[in-house]
DNA sequence: TTGAAAGCGCTAACAA
DNA sequence: TTGTTAGCGCTTTCAA
């Protein structure tokens, strides 16, 4: 077979067919003064006949916006965006809008490129998590166009932005281990989302001040989350001295890496090694030890964003910065506990103590 | 803060301020022209001054496409489809081209309502999973408006289409256990992806038949992939009687789960219960015993799917169906290694025997 | 309730 | 190399 056909029909062509003035059947495509009955069954069985599929992309002209919101995030190893997107979408999708989803895999020039091009489609608006501590000019653009805007992450007052407080997730986490008596942790950082990593790092630092010198936070930096990374990261946990009793991962899929590998080698979690992971996906609870981790509400983002996204577009919108809060979830990782609810009364895995 | 300002700047205002034709503006945003290094310049100034963002969405009026392809699938429970994104932008990134990401979340008329705005955004094309076993239509308004079409999937033989052999993959995943003297063996199905499962199971079916009424595959499905789900699935195939020696699920996500509960349960994998999965999802490897799983190649999918879509819109295109193969990677969730590159001897959760 | 006509921002053909 | 001009498909007055 052969290539697509040619773009097809127009307005005119429609208005033609069904013996109607060009306005009429704009008129009725905008569904925005009445049609008589009459005239209306001859405009659709037009449109029926012609397969005539209206240009939308042509109300930008008058001052419309194409039906789509920009998503620029970069890629990390847990699926964040995935949730935030999925709040989002449910959103738009009332309002008729697509979601136009751009991974920068963390370059500077692609959120640049993907930026100005979403500018240039006449998007209804974007979603922006800015990889970089970059000015705001990459955004200029945007903002001229007429496009809508709202930042993920920390940004200045003109702006509407959602942002989380990493900082506290990672004092929660420490704090939670703290409590449990642990005084020698590990934080595992990197790769990917470099200043959210740094943001819980801190904010683990914070934590563990009015302990020092008594406690100590070292760190380790993973390279990537394939098994090889994960056993290097595993020997540089267990080769520290004195070995710590604590890991506290920056994201999920690297704390369920170590944690895994862990098992594989017969340490006892928590017994000999509590885990705590960040940001709660899926698998966290599903883990063979489940995994105590801080939770980052992905989709209430995605959905809060959407919303002050449309708001924007409103007359007499005021832009807003909302921080949300992180929220310490207590597994088996940290504290074993008996889960009446299970099967299964014994589980070597996990070595098991009786309920606190 | 207030609302968005509106819309800015148009060619002829550069034309004025720049002292040129609106035409030689045109030439020179498409760069369809030589242009003097004097004017160059002074629209290059025009267009800094007043914020100009040139409207694409209104190449689509001349014949031209909005720069964005839709991508319109279905949740499923293994991130499937963020995989294929990735290849599909992989591709299109360098035309400058976008992801519109379109979540049917399995429903019909989400799907017909995405396609339908993806013909009136007049997008270069769609790439698109069918959720049902309808008929085109829906996907008629995408041809007449002009777009490109490829379809993920089983499709006729005018469309371009790229499909995935499930039901070899089922059947390798079973020939894989009957050789290791595996007969009687559960099917793991749902939820999410119906089509996909359904042939999965043919192929099992079918692998298993020569030894029928030696061997026999039981089934059962699982409602979701939460703690209670997974426990509840646990609990029927381990109630099964007899007993199966091996579990095929249709998906990695299901497969882990349940892998883990046994874990959990003390039952040793694969010593009591062996088990495949099925996607090769980057969690599968990296479980407390890696997952046996039949690799689906999202990334080539999306890649394939990206350059036959751009290809449609060459002249002289003919369209084409590709047929991708599964390809079975054994871990230890069926056959017990020795893993000399990883540390510790001894592993309870997996109790190795000796290689084979 | 409908039609006629002007014009949106831009492209493309042609003339200069 | 640049300017002029006729539209592209559609919306939006304004009149009828």
């Amino acid at each position: 077979m052969s290539a697509v056909s040619p773009s097809g029909s127009t307005i005119r062509d429609v208005a033609r067919v069904a013996g109607v003035s060009l306005g009429t059947v704009s008129n009725y495509l905008n569904d925005v003064k009445p049609i008589s009955p009459k005239t209306r069954v001859r405009i659709e069985q037009a449109i029926e006949n012609l397969e005539f599929v209206p240009n939308r992309a042509l109300r930008t002209m008058h001052g419309g916006r194409s039906p789509a919101i920009g998503f620029v995030v970069s890629d990390s190893p847990d699926p964040f965006f995935v949730e935030v997107a999925r709040g989002v979408e449910d959103v738009i999708r009332s309002a008729g809008i697509v979601l136009v989803s751009c991974n920068t895999k963390g370059k500077q020039e692609y959120e640049s490129s993907y930026v100005k091009v979403l500018a240039e489609m006449r998007v209804t608006g974007a979603i922006v998590m800015p990889s970089f501590e970059h000015s705001d000019v990459p955004f200029r653009g945007l903002r001229a166009s007429g496009a809508g805007l709202v930042v993920l992450g920390e940004w200045d007052d003109d702006t509407c932005a959602i942002s989380f407080d990493d900082r506290l997730g990672g004092q929660l986490a420490i704090e939670h281990l703290i409590e449990l008596g642990h005084t020698d942790i590990v934080f595992l950082g990197g790769p990917g989302g470099e200043h959210q990593i740094e943001q819980r790092y801190l904010g683990a630092l914070t934590a563990l001040s009015p302990f020092s010198p008594d406690a100590s936070l070292r760190r380790v930096d993973a390279a990537g989350v394939t098994v090889q990374d994960r056993a290097f990261l595993a020997d540089q946990v267990l080769a520290l001295d004195p070995r710590p009793t604590a890991i506290f991962a920056a994201s999920d899929t690297l704390a369920l890496a170590v944690l895994n590998e862990l098992l594989r080698r017969d340490i006892r979690v928590p017994g000999e090694m509590a885990v705590v992971g960040f940001n709660n996906i899926a698998a966290a609870q599903l883990a063979v030890v489940p995994l105590t981790t801080v939770s980052v509400p992905q989709y209430e983002m995605g959905i809060r964003a959407a919303q002050l996204l449309l708001d924007e577009l409103r007359p007499g919108h005021v832009h807003q910065q909302l921080l949300l809060k992180p929220n310490l979830i207590v597994r088996e990782s940290t504290r074993s506990v008996a889960t009446p609810g299970l099967e299964g009364p014994t589980n070597k895995a996990s070595r098991r103590r009786p309920q606190d």
